[in-house]
DNA sequence: AGTAAATTTCAGTTTTTACAGAAACATCCG
DNA sequence: CGGATGTTTCTGTAAAAACTGAAATTTACT
């Protein structure tokens, strides 16, 4: 497909900014690619568009269906999948914020617990222990919260999501009033 | 300074973990360490607890103050300085979330800005710059409100994060009342 | 089932990042 | 001003990640 030079140079920044979050290079290049182009594309397309190797772009795709921000389409009658973004940013927000949770909080929050039943369990009664102890139940209770309110974030639609995020120092009154 | 075999299995799990936030594996040992020890350490007591490199501890800590979630004590009639990290977490999520939007957002923020100009700018009035431009202009939208969010974060009370926090989906019927 | 197209996996190469140890530099004491 | 202690920077090496091109596998149509 062929980019005119504006879009294409937006790819490129666009990308060196998304590595940043977690993204390789060719990842965040097809993302951008998706999001800001309305057709859907094969897998060949994108590889051609952005002159990178097939094989690259095939597990680079995978990387980006696992994060839940494009979607494959089978079209009846071609072999060929194509692929689309989600074009909705605060839905990409969702779907980023959900992924983030499973991979890289839940397994922390696991972590965490486990420590804190073994040091409560720990016959070494030192110093060392009980403070080590009442900081990771300080940071246990930090991740309940915030599951709690990644829980929430799944539920609120898109406009419940940006009032809330105009909230902010509000709340300190409304919750007054409940 | 000698760990009991909890604490020490608990910085390396900790560690691992922690890389996939963005430190690596030497940075988050550090941090994990002063944030469960009670005292302050120098850098010489940190690379012998952990059996890594001088020069590395030196480059980690530089990247842990960096993040703010450390900091450096000099104390009088002595040349050694010593580290502690910030023990509330509360403290350290605010400290984290307004480096990442400085670091992150904001080149992004740019970077967006720059494109959506140079878009409406351009001469192409073709589909694709059309479309290309209502996504760009969608994420824009997008960061103004994150950013926004973010300031306000960064202006809260730790208890007022936590209410905020919990309260979710009730924003709805609170900003009825508004 | 046969087969051509589409996709994935694999092996090897390049690039990037993390780290150790040494050298250079800075600081504070007498 | 030495000189000892403490810290950073530099250089080389090891480890990890990204990427290509080819081979192997899967898919869906005849």
């Amino acid at each position: 497909m062929k980019l005119n030079k504006e879009i294409e140079s937006c790819i490129m920044a666009w990308a060196e900014n998304a590595t940043r979050w977690g993204l390789n290079r060719t990842e965040a290049q097809i993302h951008a690619l998706l999001f800001l182009v309305e057709t859907p594309m094969t897998m060949e397309e994108i590889a051609e568009t952005l002159g990178v190797a097939r094989s690259n772009v095939s597990n680079s795709l995978k990387v980006l269906l696992g994060w839940r921000i494009i979607r494959a389409i089978n079209v009846r009658g071609n072999r060929r999948k194509q692929y689309v973004a989600l074009k909705d940013v605060w839905e990409m927000f969702r779907s980023v914020v959900y992924e983030q949770k499973r991979r890289n909080i839940d397994p922390f929050v696991g972590m965490i617990k486990d420590t804190r039943n073994k040091l409560e369990q720990s016959k070494a009664r030192d110093a060392m222990s009980e403070h080590a102890l009442r900081q990771i139940a300080q940071m246990a209770d930090f991740l309940d919260a915030s599951n709690y309110w990644f829980a929430q974030l799944q539920s609120m639609a898109t406009e419940t999501i940006r009032q809330y995020m105009k909230l902010g120092n509000k709340v300190l009154k409304l919750t007054k009033l409940i």
